[in-house]
DNA sequence: GTTCTAACA
DNA sequence: TGTTAGAA
């Protein structure tokens, strides 16, 4: 099939697609004319894909993953035994990315609770935007 | 009408 | 990732 009908199929974009190629996650053959020629397994790939992509990991981690992937329905199930640490290592990441946000968020707490302050009275310091 | 590559107010 | 231009 063509990229159009797999891109229907997966709810996903053309440029998706081609996205995920350049990343080495899909294998289409070529036709002649250069279109992309992908086969029937590619579309449970690609929701494979974008189900990892929803959790988080990143194109790389992906690549490495994918194949030890094997769906049981609508789940995705690891088939390998090293898999789960790979896994449990970016949770780890997402931990700490979810503490940097909370700082960020505790440090604009800070700057909003200071509007209140009567140094905050020196409107003709406020430009218009 | 569909897909391709390349590039970015 | 969206989008678009220009070509096949």
């Amino acid at each position: 099939m063509r990229i159009g009908e797999l891109a229907r199929r997966t709810g996903t974009t053309e440029r998706a697609l081609r996205y995920y190629e350049e990343q080495d996650l899909l294998r289409p053959a070529r036709r002649p004319s250069g279109y992309r020629e992908y086969v029937e397994t590619d579309v449970r790939t690609v929701r494979n894909i974008r189900t990892l992509l929803a959790a988080g990991l990143n194109t790389v981690t992906i690549g490495e993953v994918l194949p030890c992937m094997v769906t049981d329905g609508e789940a995705l199930v690891p088939a390998c035994p090293e898999l789960s640490t790979v896994l449990l290592q970016d949770r780890e990441r997402l931990t700490e990315a979810i503490d940097d946000l909370q700082a960020a968020r505790r440090v604009l707490d800070a700057i909003i609770a200071g509007a209140g302050s009567p140094a905050a009275r020196r409107v003709d310091a406020c430009q218009p935007a």
